[in-house]
RNA sequence: GUGGUUGUAGCUCAGCUGGCAGAGCCCCGGAUUGUGGUUCCGGUUGUCGUGGGUUCAAGUCCCAUCAGCCACCCCA
């Protein structure tokens, strides 16, 4: 029979890897709970019109990148992100009437991409969302608060922040039609997708790597000219908040993101020596106008969100190092004796350790040698002779050290040569 | 989605201008029954990504297809 094969795009998280993976969870939950984030888990299936207007008609996510089905009358997707999710979800449960929430979520989202190193069509995100402040100290305190992040991981060198300040619709829109009249002059010298995007989205050109692009977009006119006095002292207050937490950045004019419902603030994390080209670590921004076009009251909002599938790596890279090592294994002699072993495995997770029974026959020598395969920290011996006196024998499989302990003691001097090791 | 490149054992790979499919690691067993990480001996492992074609003969040449990687694109 044929051998049934990985669907493309996705990926196995084998053993190997997982340890790594839930050592940065843990250390991104730890630090959202430090700034007093609270969980929010979502559904993976969404209905489709819920992304189709907000993240922007024109955007390839919506075009194509979507996995989408049809179930009765519904149009469903399996999520592309998590934003829209997370305040529909607010919206739905009434959540925002009492007041600014801080929330977090993570989880697999699915973009119909050609695959890559880094790249995944089933990709993990951690994101955080504040949702109820348009303060400016919402975007400081959640660029300051991925910062942390980056140096509990110990990745923040690799990293660098791009802020850039998108104002607001209004603003956004008259900018949007000088942009329309500039490029249009360079019409003949730009390439098809450049010049379809003079009247999809003017805005994506300016972070275009197209060559024939770049002489335009150097002479373009400037966002940061098209901002009014409000805009600008929300930029500079939260540029400021940042610098104060000693925080660098870069300001990147070019910086536009991909979907269509940020506004003001929006910074993204890069890797800083890396020639790679998936190099966006986490991104994010303010998006004030998202709750209204779903359907909802005026409700200002700011999050971002993190690539774990890159973040991994590069923790890994940098040195975060999480062996899920083996506490005990248990070495078996005889089979009248098993029993015992079984009880005494029992009592010792009681106890709160971790006992790896072997199983199989084998004399002494080949346990053990199984125990040092397993990376296991101690062996511990079960035979004739523990049994008859109700003991157990722990060696350290390190430097060959071995005690007997009688069974009531035997969790305490476990942990003990565990820690003198 | 576009272009380039790669695909041989569980892993890392070798296999020349077509001529019997290999190595190292891993795994399993042994050097005799309660003391390991070393060593030594022995053993298993393959639709050569898949499907066609050319040929007396294809891992090797041709076509298609699938998958990985790189760049574009997009984005976290």
């Amino acid at each position: 029979m044929k051998q049934i094969e990985l669907v493309r795009g996705m990926r196995d998280l084998l053993p190997t890897a997982t340890p790594l993976w839930r050592r940065v969870e843990d250390i991104a939950r730890d630090c959202f709970a430090a700034y007093g984030y609270d969980e929010i888990r979502l559904p993976v299936v969404e209905k489709k019109v819920l992304f189709e207007r907000q993240l922007g008609e024109h955007t390839d996510l919506v075009e194509k990148e979507m996995y989408s089905f049809a179930a009765g009358d519904n149009e469903l997707v399996l999520r592309p992100e998590a934003t829209v999710s997370t305040m529909r979800a607010v919206l739905s449960g009434g959540l925002h009437r009492k007041g600014l929430l801080r929330l977090w979520y993570g989880g697999p989202m699915f973009r119909r991409e050609r695959p890559q190193k880094g790249r995944y069509r089933q990709f993990y995100q951690l994101g955080a969302e504040a949702v109820g402040s348009d303060s400016w100290a919402i975007d400081a305190e959640q660029i300051i608060m991925s910062a942390r992040l980056w140096r509990n991981l110990g990745v923040g060198k690799r990293l660098c922040l791009h802020i850039n300040n998108l104002g607001n619709t209004d603003e956004r829109r008259g900018y949007r039609e000088r942009l329309r009249e500039h490029f249009r002059r360079f019409d003949s010298v730009l390439d098809e997708t450049t010049r379809r995007r003079i009247d999809t989205n003017p805005l994506r050109i300016l972070d275009s790597k197209d060559e024939s692009a770049r002489a335009a977009i150097a002479k373009a006119p400037r966002l940061s000219a098209a901002l009014g006095d409000d805009s600008r002292r929300h930029g500079e207050r939260v540029k400021n908040a940042v610098a104060a937490a000693g925080v660098d950045f870069e300001e990147n004019e070019t910086l536009v993101r991909g979907l269509d419902y940020y506004n003001l603030t929006v910074f993204e994390w890069v890797l800083s020596d890396d020639e790679r080209r998936q190099n966006a670590v986490c991104g994010g921004g303010r998006y004030d106008g998202l709750a209204e076009q779903i359907g909802g009251p005026s409700l200002p909002g700011c999050g971002f969100a993190l690539g774990l599938d890159r973040l991994v790596d590069l923790a890994a890279q940098c040195g975060l190092n999480a062996d899920g090592r083996l506490q005990c294994y248990m070495a078996v002699m005889g089979d009248d004796n098993a029993a015992f072993a079984d009880t005494v495995a029992e009592d010792l997770r009681n106890a709160g350790l971790s006992v790896w029974r072997h199983v199989g026959g084998g004399n002494l020598a080949r346990q053990l040698k199984k125990a040092n395969a397993g990376a296991a920290t101690l062996a511990l011996l079960i035979g004739d002779e523990e049994r008859t006196n109700q003991e157990v024998t722990i060696k350290r499989l390190s430097d060959g050290c071995e005690q007997r302990a009688p069974l009531k003691l035997a969790a305490l001097q476990i942990k003990e040569m565990m820690n003198n090791g």
